[in-house]
DNA sequence: GGCTCATGTAAAGCTCGTTCACATGAGCTG
DNA sequence: CAGCTCATGTGAACGAGCTTTACATGAGCC
């Protein structure tokens, strides 16, 4: 029994040499397996093969690890919204709707950051470096509904970008919370939570006056598709956005 | 410090005669109070004046309590959400926009409740009661949602009520998780969660053709807002959704 | 070689969740 | 009313986690 915390020593010395790393990668892979609530920070300390007061050199106490750990969540976050923008090419919209499914993208492939950022109870705004990288995360989305808001179609007010992002932001966040982790995601829907963000961001746009003109899942390989009825009742496009009732 | 119990047990004699119920009140203080992840079987029992052995004969254990409280919420959420659809009066969209500012408004009155619900981590699938009380709250949205679906205008596809209601539940959850609870409900807003939710609903809904012609404060004495220009563009209503920028 | 300080350990105190054997008394039964 | 029974509550105990404290180790520097 003991004899295998003793080897691990020897295999590393008295020192571990990265252990703080060490704490962070262990943590995260127990709170993607039981959630930020059924983590424990003895639990990272043996995974790390050290004592469980050895965390304390590094973190003050459970929760200055969890912050770490949403820190860097909001800072990868941030990245990937970032780089699924792509400053808005090819176009405004698509690009708009790419940062859209990489929020759920990272709401799914990263549920331990994504649980550490906003599933935890962490008091974020407690945290000054913590809710600057969320601000920062934000303005991402923010930046490019400001883009998508200069874009707006002329003839109604503009609309204020600040609203949309939002908008965007609460709807990614409430689909990516109800539909598309752990226990919920299991609701069985009629589609996937990809294509019911995308459908409801289209409608949300064409609600604001912007040409949606394509389908969600989008064969590019189709003849222009919006033959010119679109005038019908109250400016109803004829496709609806959530693609024909397969 | 002991005399304390010892009088309590006093006035109580030594069958506290609805324990239970003491327990679920103390419970819903509690999680009001710390959240979910920081209530404490031992602390409700402290507060109902037993032992922390006593709430073993009435829970299998805390997350027993911790889904009794749960399931009472989506009772009572189901029941705000009912009353507030009215049935769809006055009119369909009116009586929509209440359910969501009920939804808020639960989130926001009822903390606790909400908490369990939602941010507590509890699978709510594994437990059938739970599940279907869950289920039956969603059903007013749903029903809610094939009504308004029934009043698509006519010339475009008629939206599929389901998709629209996941839609309206992502939305209000979203604005209620991000804007509307504890710490993050400090995040400076250009508006209300209210506000905020109502204007991306009318907005949603006009992108399916909806006609919505109100603004959300709705000073309804108003002459009639929509002067025909409405077809300028692809469809764009005169009114933006979110109010004159004031 | 010896010092120093960051880093790790063991032990202990506290709280919590949970179980167990035992106590109490409310309500039925005769 | 006496006595029985069973639901309900108690106290003690166990293991686990968080955290602090006093002590150990050894890497890097003079």
């Amino acid at each position: 029994m003991s004899w295998r915390k003793e080897q691990r020593r020897a295999e590393r010395g008295y020192h571990h040499g990265n252990l703080k790393e060490a704490l962070l990668q262990a943590a995260l892979g127990l709170i993607a397996e039981k959630g930020a609530a059924g983590f424990t920070f003895a639990d990272a300390a043996r995974m790390a093969g050290v004592s469980a007061a050895a965390p304390y050199r590094h973190f003050r106490d459970r929760d200055e690890l969890l912050s770490s750990i949403a820190q860097r969540g909001f800072e990868q976050f941030e990245q990937r919204l970032t780089a699924a923008w792509d400053d808005g090419r090819p176009d405004t919209v698509t690009a708009f709707e790419r940062v859209g499914r990489a929020y759920l993208a990272f709401a799914r492939e990263e549920p331990a950051f994504y649980n550490a950022m906003f599933e935890s109870g962490l008091p974020v705004d407690a945290n000054p470096a913590l809710q600057a990288a969320s601000e920062r995360a934000f303005n991402v989305i923010r930046a490019a509904a400001e883009r998508l808001a200069a874009l707006a179609p002329p003839g109604a007010p503009r609309p204020p970008a600040m609203m949309m992002a939002l908008h965007i932001w609460s709807m990614a966040h409430g689909v990516a919370s109800l539909f598309s982790r752990g226990d919920a995601a299991r609701r069985k829907l009629p589609m996937s939570p990809d294509e019911l963000l995308e459908a409801e961001v289209l409608i949300y746009l064409r609600g604001l006056g912007f040409p949606t003109d394509r389908r969600p899942p989008a064969k590019s390989a189709e003849p222009p598709p919006v033959p010119p009825e679109a005038s019908s009742g109250s400016g109803v496009p004829p496709g609806g956005p959530w693609g024909r009732p397969k």
